[in-house]
DNA sequence: TTTGATATACGAATTAAATCGTATATATTT
DNA sequence: AAATATATACGATTTAATTCGTATATCAAA
């Protein structure tokens, strides 16, 4: 069972995920795009991912480069179904229509869906 | 803004969702069921959620009636939109795909969800 | 009307998340 | 080599979530 990360991780998370591998110092720069916050802060958070497994780091040079310990796939994965079971008692069709409900997706964006169930629909078959 | 309901909070929301209005006992009685939890805890939790605004009651009574502030629709949205946020930088078309890529639904699933599609085409024409 | 059951209120303890100050080590520059 | 910059480590604080014990009020039954 692997830890689930909370809140400020995932944001550390998303940027190591999209720069594949970063030091401290670069991943609190991007921080600081979105939002205000210290230096020592964002180290205490990357050493607890590291702690926990989140993170993987080399510590060869001064300044160690950290790594996200599951790829963003995996990790997404674990995430939806947590939140399925809670906040929609299991059901992934309940989840599907509300978000598809609210979100307005393009015409473009509904094709590809319809697409993709084609490829579900024929993988059971 | 409103709250977000914390994950205690979201058993006890879908307990009152189900039952319409109940007392403590009633949510109690049913929170047993999925979990090992002290009458008082669930008391104070539900406390709580009065105060913030999550629940609302009537006091009529010896034991007060809760009933949930908001709807269970309205709740899940705000649910969903933030996780997507969060979870998918905001992309809803990467949730439903993770979703509906891990749930494998049923044929008859996704037929329903084939002609809620359908339904959002039309209606932006 | 006393006793027992059951309700709310309140406060304290525990745990975890998040923040950041300070100490110390290691480079780099002058 | 001394001064400056920058890194990690560590611990303390703050805040929120969760849990539950105890005090007290209210109702029902004997």
């Amino acid at each position: 069972m692997s830890h689930k990360p909370t809140a400020a991780e995932l944001e550390i998370l998303a940027i190591l995920w999209e720069m594949e591998k970063a030091s401290v110092r670069q991943v609190h720069e991007q921080l600081l795009e979105k939002k205000e916050t210290g230096y020592t802060t964002t180290l205490k958070t990357m050493q607890n991912m590291y702690i926990k497994g989140l993170l993987e780091r080399n510590e060869e040079k001064r300044s160690h480069i950290y790594m996200a310990a599951k790829s963003q796939q995996v990790t997404q994965q674990s995430l939806v179904k947590n939140f399925i079971s809670k906040t929609f008692g299991g059901s992934a069709k309940k989840l599907v229509m509300q978000a598809l409900g609210q979100s307005k997706p393009s015409k473009e964006e509904i094709e590809e869906i319809r697409t993709f169930l084609d490829q579900i629909e024929n993988k059971s078959k």
